[in-house]
DNA sequence: GCAATGAGCGTC
DNA sequence: ACGCTCATTGCT
């Protein structure tokens, strides 16, 4: 076999980050293939890697070293996986090994030396006939079946029995003898379209990753899959890079739920990593969801995905009737309870009436603190910084400041209406449970969110109090969006669109206006993102998301990354020169203020030179053995 | 003039 | 964390 080995070496040393060649000692010649975990000596000590090739001959000038061990026969890193790791890491501003080892589960060797199992026979093409809903949905699924590389974002229908549509587009790529790959923000969904596939497929043609699974078993369906011997896989993040034979399509559930979000370095959201995949291994592409991202929104723009969308009347019919009641105009009901749970009359009313039709009610409550933001006082839109378009906030002095630039801002003009009065977006009082409860008196009150998530409810009359995200499975006669000013007014970047997301998750539990269903949100019904929910348009609203953050140079119109570290740290780095430098400004969510962030914003075309810029800025840092702390973070998924 | 020592650097 | 290079030091 050829005698030189390209060893892939864990190390956390940027500079380090390219493939070294060792020599292949004879005893260990037939099982040293590609993809199998190796123990070498580098530098001196003892370390793990990973064989990526073999080759004929090498062009270092020094003396190769050998390999010391193969961990096990088992090639757990398959070609593809190898090349989307590497594009993930450069894409990313990251290493390939910081990449792998969220790609590849720890080993598990007793499960390694358990028989196989047997590939089932491919299962029949599944009906699609409830993708007629959509228009271009039945061209999409054939085009899934005859293997062609369709792009598509699809906005599910609220009260869309999702789980069985996806199902049907990864049994339809099984059918065709390829593989899928979905993946959803939390192990709630992952179960329902699970349930979903079995339902069409049979047990054996599906495998769920998920975390909770122990490492025994998430590594025995993680060997099943690299074996190809299970041709669909769903899981969570971590699944999105799962080493499916023959990929086909590649489908990304709620693009917009920050669960996507990889909080390890380098950071890489499944929305990158999959979109990577369907390029690299030339898959299908599915982005869906109830709401539709900015992100996605350019995707449309640039032709790099398509709609599937229904007509406007189909949404209407299928969509809950909504009504926004500001919070200032709420009318307070007579009834006490009621009063004593701040319940709007709207709002009082609506439950009432799906309580008496003998379907449940959904209460969607935000979490805890959110950290109040400031708006215009007469338009209600974020207050912007007049230098850089970052978020304004309240300093102590009561001065105003922006929190990306710094710069403080005596003599502020709204730049929608001209208005210099500002307004702190007050979080809501979180209504109790409780208090909610004494307002029905009689109704079973359950609540899920938290700790506690309710996958489901019993049939019957309940008043059912959620967190976002938390919502039970129910059809229920009404959801009441209380708050929901709270969850608009976060001082994110994301806050609407993240807002309407919530909302439409909720929202798409609830009957149709034709058998009843009623929402109510509590929030002015002037605002945009209101009225999107009123009128069950997503798309539109990205659509105005994505323009928005076009006029103001935010992601994704641009590219961004974020430095953070000691202000120290960040004032000693040798930025790339060439491209805008915001901040330093407070790290989001950072409690200690020891650390500060730089934000570095370029044009989308030289978004990879930003990647390679700060790849050589690092490298640099590790081979000069610096040790201050700096986090590198490219696409920042929190910006204020 | 040259060996002995140690800091710095690259890492196959 | 090993081993190589190269500069410095101290001795002949």
């Amino acid at each position: 076999m050829l005698p030189i080995a390209r060893v892939c070496v864990d190390t956390p040393l940027a500079h380090l980050d390219r493939p070294f060649d060792y020599q292949v000692p004879a005893e260990l010649d037939d099982i040293a293939l590609p993809g199998v975990r190796l123990r070498l000596r580098f530098a001196g000590r003892l370390v793990d890697g990973w064989l990526l090739d073999r080759v004929d001959r090498s062009d270092h000038p020094g003396r190769l070293g050998w390999i010391e061990r193969v961990v096990s026969a088992e090639p757990v890193l398959s070609p593809q996986v190898a090349a989307l790791a590497r594009a993930v890491a450069d894409r990313c501003a990251g290493t390939m090994s910081d990449v792998l080892r969220l790609a590849i589960p720890p080993r598990h060797a007793r499960t390694e030396a358990e028989p196989g199992v047997v590939a089932p026979a491919l299962p029949p093409r599944p009906e699609a006939g409830s993708w007629r809903s959509y228009p271009r949905g039945p061209a999409f699924l054939d085009a899934l079946y005859q293997g062609r590389a369709a792009h598509a974002c699809w906005q599910a229908l609220p009260g869309e029995d999702w789980p069985a549509r996806l199902a049907e587009t990864a049994v339809t790529v099984a059918a065709a003898g390829r593989g899928a790959l979905l993946v959803l923000p939390d192990h709630r969904d992952t179960a329902r379209v699970h349930g979903a596939v079995v339902a069409l497929a049979g047990p054996d043609a599906v495998v769920a990753l998920a975390a909770e699974s122990g490492p025994a078993l998430r590594y025995r369906r993680w060997l099943a899959v690299r074996r190809g011997a299970v041709p669909i896989v769903i899981g969570t993040r971590a699944a999105a890079f799962a080493p499916v034979a023959e990929l086909g399509l590649v489908v990304l559930w709620d693009d917009g739920d920050d669960l996507h979000a990889e909080p390890r370095a380098p950071y890489p959201h499944s929305r990158l990593v999959l979109g990577q995949r369907a390029v690299l291994e030339g898959a299908a592409l599915l982005v869906a969801g109830y709401a539709r991202t900015a992100e996605t929104q350019l995707s449309l723009d640039t032709g790099w995905t398509h709609e599937i969308v229904a007509v406007r009347d189909v949404v209407r019919a299928a969509a809950p009737r909504v009504t926004a009641i500001g919070e200032d105009d709420t009318q307070l009901v007579r009834d006490a309870a009621a009063r004593a749970a701040r319940l709007p009359a709207v709002a009082f009313d609506a439950a009432r009436a799906a309580l008496a039709r003998d379907q449940p009610v959904l209460v969607q409550v935000p979490r805890r603190g959110y950290v109040p933001a400031l708006a215009c006082g007469q338009c209600r839109s974020p207050a912007r910084c007049r230098h850089c378009a970052g978020p304004l906030a309240l300093l102590a002095a009561g001065r105003v400041a922006c929190r990306w630039c710094g710069v403080t801002d005596a003599g502020y003009r709204c730049a929608a209406c001209g208005s210099a009065r500002l307004r702190a977006m007050a979080v809501g009082a979180s209504r109790t449970a409780e208090e909610l409860g004494r307002a029905f008196p009689g109704v079973p009150l359950r609540t899920s969110g938290g700790g506690q998530v309710l996958a489901d409810i019993p049939p019957g009359l309940a008043l059912v109090v959620a967190t976002p995200g938390a919502e039970p499975l129910a059809r229920y006669g009404a959801a009441l969006l209380l708050d929901a000013a709270a969850l608009l007014g976060r001082p994110t970047l994301r806050a609407a669109e993240e807002a309407l997301r919530r909302w439409m998750v909720a929202a798409a539990l609830v009957a149709p206006a034709a058998d009843g269903g009623r929402v109510i949100v509590v929030a002015d019904s002037s605002l945009a993102t209101v009225q999107a929910l009123v009128r069950w348009d997503p798309a539109g609203h990205a659509r105005a998301e994505l323009a928005a953050r076009t006029e103001l140079g935010f992601p994704p119109a641009v590219r961004m990354a974020a430095l953070d570290g000691a202000p120290e740290a960040l004032a000693d780095l040798e930025l790339p020169a060439g491209m805008e430098v915001l901040g330093p400004v407070p790290v989001p969510g950072d409690a200690s203020g020891q650390r500060e962030r730089l934000l570095l914003r370029v044009p989308r075309p030289q978004g990879s030179a930003l990647a390679a810029e700060l790849v050589a800025l690092q490298a640099g840092r590790s081979a000069r053995k610096a040790v201050e702390f700096l986090r590198v973070e490219v696409d920042p998924q929190e910006l204020s």
